[in-house]
DNA sequence: TTGTATGCGTTATCAT
DNA sequence: ATGATAACGCATACAA
């Protein structure tokens, strides 16, 4: 192998390797002068030090892993870039790993990652249905993890989550004030415990204007497209709910798409309000109202935190939780008043 | 340190730490009741092989990177998605990071991976209008590459990308075909390659149709939105096309806002086609007129041709090109027939 | 089939 | 301020 290393580098320079090395870090007894060549040499040869050899060495990668359940969603890629920001600003790199939503895959990914790869580990979990102990399996040695907006209330670990419950509340009690009765809530999985926190808003503004609760208006959906498709129409039309909350954007979506279809008009016959990080919202037809939550500043709050225990200021097994605020937007889809500048 | 490695399992078995290491590669002579015996107790005990000491030893590191201008945007987001797929099901890792359209970040990312970190790169570049022969002073020992969408001619390595030319061609051809006659072709920047095929697409459906060029409706904006918003409305207001063409979806979304807030009608007043690849373009006010590149292909496509190159199978400085077909998507931004299921 | 010994490229300890 | 050396955890060539 032709390739440089520190030994090649420390000949080229009749030097120790010793010495080199102390040229890379900052904390070292080094002469300035002696730095200054060797940072010279080391820029005109190419090298740089190996980063499996120091991770070996030092015992960690300076990398984080981020899993999350999809990609193709705006709240992940805007959490994605705010983590990515912050690491890089630490000097940290990160992996990237998507879950399609399958548990087992969760799982393989933990475990892989337990082998140095990866000094800690952000995630927004898939798997709740199912038994999250596994997580526990690695007792002392687990890697610090945070959780982010999806999360198993059960591993005590911190976590970054908005105030879904309030959010839920008051999107529903928006419907209500705009004249809605009958008032659907699509969710992808309403045992899992962000449809469930979101449902519980549901109820309890239901409950405070004395509006009956029938169950056959949660309406619990798959991530099939095509599925979701039929599910929602046969709603639409055997429920005639006046109003639809929606857990999740691409249930906005679907509904969008189901109301075209069927003729329903929105937001005359039906509003429909949805959490969604959709930057063009604006630009539906209608234009959507929507619970927007912080996004990147989630990625970057879950970074610090995990950035917290990494430097060991704080315990990783400790229960910490950010909660930041999401915003209601209300536009076209659940308001009749003319928009400025719509035509 | 108390956590488990190589050594111990093989105290903890009484065997030597050659034999548990090859437990754990397939090609190694081993005793199938050893390594049955070797793997239970390592899954009991936990153990994995260090993924450093791994990758010093063998001199590589199951990981490549990918180096996007943006992750809030749904092509990349897609073509990360079909990247990350391919890497996985060939064992791969990915690392992930976002230049926002910065040169001299590139520069740092890539200078900065050649130190073992990863076994390759997947790049969609953002440093056109900069010199980018920094990518060939590592001479022979540079990382194998891999260019998807937006490239630099003049280095070579392989690369996926789209017909642009053609699309372009087509797009323009069609807003033609819709009546318009001063067409404004809204573009980044129109120095870089990509902007570049587009417009000459652009270009030459004009000359076909003998409608004259006017320079002044090639629109250069930027990537703040704020100053697109001002050019943008500028543009509209001064120049008075009848049809634009966005070189990027996020400047269609921006001639959306402007149209509303000038109280133009799309399509009516003016008509407009960008390359897109967002899913719900069916769900704008009006629906927009895409072209759609194959974005999770082209990531996929980029993936396999990193793995070709990795496993010997090619070459890594051939300038092997693979082009995919992007779609046109006729909808209302630029036709004025009722849609179907449309109110 | 299994064990022994060496080195991958670094950094920390200790010595000079 | 600099150099010699051991160790990080593993995989391979070679020996048995």
């Amino acid at each position: 192998m032709d390739s440089i290393n520190i030994k090649k580098l420390a000949e080229a320079l009749n030097l120790s390797t010793s010495t080199i090395s102390r040229a890379f870090r900052d904390n070292s007894d080094i002469n300035g002068a002696t730095k200054e060549r060797i940072l010279t040499k080391a820029k005109e040869l190419n090298y740089q030090p190996n980063h499996y050899a120091s991770n070996l060495r030092e015992q960690k990668s300076k990398t984080i892993a981020v899993i999350v359940p999809e990609l193709a969603n705006n709240y992940f890629s805007q959490a994605i870039h705010g983590i990515e920001r912050v690491a890089r600003e630490n000097g940290y790199h990160i992996l990237i790993y998507v879950t399609d939503d399958d548990y087992n895959k969760e799982v393989t990914f933990i475990s892989h990652l337990h082998n140095g790869r990866a000094d800690g580990i952000i995630m927004s979990v898939s798997g709740e249905a199912n038994d999250h102990n596994y997580l526990n399996q690695f007792e002392t040695k687990r890697l610090p993890l945070v959780f982010f907006d999806r999360i198993y209330d059960d591993i005590e670990t911190p976590r970054v989550i908005t105030n879904d419950y309030k959010s839920s509340f008051q999107a529903t009690e928006h419907l209500i004030e705009q004249g809605c009765k009958r008032i659907a809530y699509l969710v992808v999985n309403k045992s899992l415990s962000i449809g469930k926190t979101r449902m519980k808003g549901y109820l309890d503004a239901l409950s405070k204007y004395s509006i009956e609760f029938d169950e056959q208006l949660i309406v619990d959906c798959s991530n099939s497209y095509e599925e979701n498709s039929i599910i929602i129409k046969n709603a639409l039309v055997d429920l005639k709910p006046d109003g639809v909350f929606t857990s999740v954007e691409r249930l906005a979506f679907a509904t969008y798409y189901a109301c075209y279809d069927l003729e329903i008009s929105i937001p005359d016959d039906l509003k429909v309000i949805s959490f969604s990080s959709l930057e063009i919202a604006p630009l539906l037809n209608p234009s959507l109202t929507t619970i927007t939550q912080p996004a990147v500043e989630i990625g970057e709050e879950a970074a610090r935190l995990l950035f917290k225990i990494l430097d060991h200021h704080q315990d990783k097994n400790c229960f910490s939780e950010v909660v930041l605020d999401s915003k209601m937007i209300i536009r076209n889809s659940t308001s009749n008043l003319p928009e400025s500048g719509k035509k």
